[in-house]
DNA sequence: GAAGAGAGCGCC
DNA sequence: AAAGGGCGCTCTCTTC
């Protein structure tokens, strides 16, 4: 029914309009005429002239860039940075710089300025978005909202040269490198000036420009420029604006072939084309996205914090003469008085941080108010708690730093939802009608590190499924009764979780580079039974132990570690290995490589979510918080499921991935289902301070 | 007064 | 001599 009444529409709709529409010949555009000017674009007619020569040029890539302004005010954090809702964004201009390269090495730029306030121009815009080319931009993020806001849909084919650069510089200017110890007041004098000399490497479209040796021709004018976009009222645009406009998109495309010929030398313009580039997008459309935050409970939580940890306060300075519990300075005179302070010396120096206070919380009756006031005010202080956060659309954004790391990682800020508390995580809701999930990676890192330094032992107990399980029912053979050797390695974590943590906790020092100390440390052990272990641990895997070393060696030697898909990380210079170089040497090929891992699994899941109106809330390393409506919540899942296990595959054809999912409480985010930790906590806290507290 | 270091919390 | 990789964020305290 509902077909034939489309049917019988477009039947009447075509008897209204001319039969056949007349072929209109096109006069091939003068490309002279183009390349000698700034076509500023406000009529559809010469947005129409523009689509043309587009079609009519044989060009190679386009750079483009867009000037805007927010209609909300935006949080200022500090002096240095002001957060801006994207959802606001009112987009301006669009600047495109289309590329038509010559034989000989040369080429030619056409420029259009287009006003992005008529509307009457976006089919034209649609057009150009659509052509084939690579459509270059600095820090794209800012374009693809504007684009958003538009409804335009983004050509798939990106390129980011601000990420470009990022990628490319990884690991130089470690701020590590800066606190080494220093001999004598020269060394320091020089170290100082390396410093300061380094403050200036800036990954902005200029400073990025002079490294290229590209002429950026209004640098001098570029932050007055940007800032009178932001306070644009409704007047008309100066020639000025227009041509500043106009030099970024000229910059963009000037950089990109630069740029590209440097991914090659530098080896990773696979990585970028492959997977980096790609996720510029969905990265972006997760922060466009954003996630939706239970107000109501957030205002209501953050009052019985507040009130529990007035209280506390209180008690501790009526009390005990406590009045500031987060300064160092006052808890050690505290506890010198209390004739308590040799109890929180550890390696030469004072420490009040939570473990010590756990170590010693009988000593004094001050120590669990202590301990109960810090985890308030942190919980107080994350910046999911501030409203200001929340956009025009009702929902957070979040700052997703695309290689905000060294290893590749991502990070976010403001708030900051990676490093989310656990029992703030609830917060997170769905929209109406639809539900949150999450599938994540089981030990993917493990399994990477397994293929990357070509482990057969270690990849075959990957693939046996609970990596841990199974080495734990090799090592402990002997400890452990006949039937349970090949007991599955869920019920053997269950069974032996003793057995299993120290498994763990030995892979996971492989990983990170462990030393025998810090291996007793966390299993609280003698420095002895640690090396015992782990020396018999690493027996398992007798390649590894080698390959790690000589990875080291060589890429110490090289001067940078390297992902599977070639990204590296460099060290500062060469030389001595130092132990922290070591270890993030060998680490980096692994969190590396599970990072890029995962943002092609991203990269992939955000176009398949698009038919079901799903997406990604929160990529988490090694798990993708997802939103989908309802009905179709399985669906998703289930393509979440496939699509990370076979991403994992094809990067790694020798492992066999297994992902587990959360579905089980779709009205928030959650740990196992379990959605009132943060009630359950605050109610504990309650009855403890009745105790505690008159 | 701003900026940075350090301690301490949280996350994968 | 230190002693596990990668982060964000808040607070205090010192330094320039």
């Amino acid at each position: 029914m509902h077909l034939l009444n489309q049917w019988t529409d477009r039947v009447a709709g075509a008897s209204i309009k001319s039969v056949v529409p007349m072929i209109d010949y096109k006069i091939p555009k003068s490309p002279e005429y183009y390349a000698e000017r700034i076509m500023f674009v406000e009529t559809r007619e010469e947005a129409e002239n523009m689509v043309d020569l587009a079609y009519q040029r044989p060009l190679s890539h386009i750079g483009f860039d867009t000037e805007f302004r927010y209609d909300s005010p935006g949080v200022v954090i500090d002096k240095r940075s002001t957060v801006f809702d994207p959802r606001s964004i009112r987009p301006l201009l669009l600047s495109l710089a289309m590329t038509e390269p010559f034989g000989d090495g040369g080429g030619r730029l056409y420029r259009f300025v287009i006003d992005l306030r008529n509307r009457e121009l976006l089919p034209h815009l649609r057009k150009i978005f659509q052509l084939p080319y690579h459509f270059c931009a600095h820090y794209a993020k800012v374009e693809l909202f504007c684009l958003w806001k538009l409804g335009l849909a983004e050509s798939p084919c990106i390129w980011d040269s601000f990420i470009f650069e990022k990628a490319l510089h990884l690991g130089r200017y470690h701020h590590k490198y800066k606190i080494q110890n220093r001999k004598d007041e020269m060394q320091t004098i020089l170290a100082k000036e390396e410093v300061s000399e380094k403050k200036k490497f800036s990954y902005s479209l200029v400073a990025s420009c002079q490294r290229y040796g590209i002429t950026y021709a209004m640098e001098n004018s570029k932050e007055r420029l940007q800032k009178s976009f932001l306070i644009h009222g409704g007047e008309k645009f100066s020639k000025e604006q227009i041509e500043y406009s106009a030099e970024d998109a000229v910059a963009a495309a000037k950089i990109f072939p630069l740029q590209i010929d440097k991914a090659a030398r530098a080896g990773i313009l696979r990585h970028c084309e492959k997977v980096e580039m790609d996720w510029v997008t969905t990265n972006s459309r997760i922060e466009w996205d954003g996630v939706r935050v239970d107000v109501g409970k957030i205002e209501s939580v953050t009052k019985v914090l507040e009130s529990c940890k007035e209280k506390i306060k209180k008690q501790l300075y009526d009390e005990y003469g406590i009045c500031n519990i987060q300064s160092h300075k006052q808890l050690a005179e505290f506890f010198k008085s209390c004739g308590l302070l040799n109890k929180f010396k550890i390696k030469g120096k004072y420490s009040f941080d939570k473990e010590i206070l756990k170590k010693n919380v009988s000593l004094h009756p001050s120590i669990p108010l202590l301990r109960a006031a810090r985890r308030a005010s942190d919980l107080l202080a994350d910046k999911i708690m501030d409203p200001r956060f929340i956009g025009v659309d009702g929902r957070v954004h979040a700052d997703h730093r695309q290689l905000g790391t060294d290893t590749g990682r991502q990070t976010s800020r403001w708030p900051n939802f990676l490093g989310l508390d656990r029992i703030l995580r609830p917060l997170v809701i769905p929209e109406e009608g639809y539900g949150i999930g999450e599938v994540d990676w089981s030990q993917v890192e493990v399994g990477i590190a397994a293929a990357i330094y070509h482990d057969t032992a270690l990849i075959d107990m990957f693939n046996s499924g609970d990596v841990y399980s199974a080495m734990a029912q090799k090592f402990f053979k002997s400890d452990l009764l006949e039937n349970d050797l090949n007991l599955p390695g869920h019920e053997f974590k269950k069974k032996y979780p003793k057995f299993r943590n120290q498994m763990k906790s030995c892979t996971l020092g492989i990983i990170y580079g462990i030393t025998p100390i810090g291996l007793a440390e966390t299993l609280r052990t003698t420095k002895n039974k640690a090396t015992t272990l782990f020396d018999q641990f690493m027996e398992m895997f007798p390649d590894l132990k080698y390959v790690l070393e000589s990875t080291a060696q060589t890429s110490g030697i090289r001067g940078y570690g390297c992902t599977s898909t070639g990204l590296r990380r460099y060290r500062e210079k060469l030389g001595r290995v130092s132990r922290w170089e070591r270890n993030w040497l060998t680490n980096h090929p692994v969190q590396g490589s599970a990072a890029v891992v995962f943002k092609d699994a991203g990269n992939r899941l955000m176009k398949l979510y698009k038919r079901y109106d799903a997406r990604i809330v929160i990529p988490l390393h090694d798990a993708f918080i997802f939103e989908a409506p309802m009905d179709c919540f399985e669906k998703v899942t289930e393509i979440t499921e496939h699509v990370m296990c076979e991403t994992l595959q094809e990067h790694f054809p020798e492992l066999h991935p297994q992902v587990e999912a959360n579905i089980f409480l779709p009205t928030c985010w959650n740990k196992d289902g379990d959605g009132y930790v943060l009630e359950r906590w605050i109610e504990e806290l309650e009855v403890s301070l009745k105790e505690i507290i008159k």
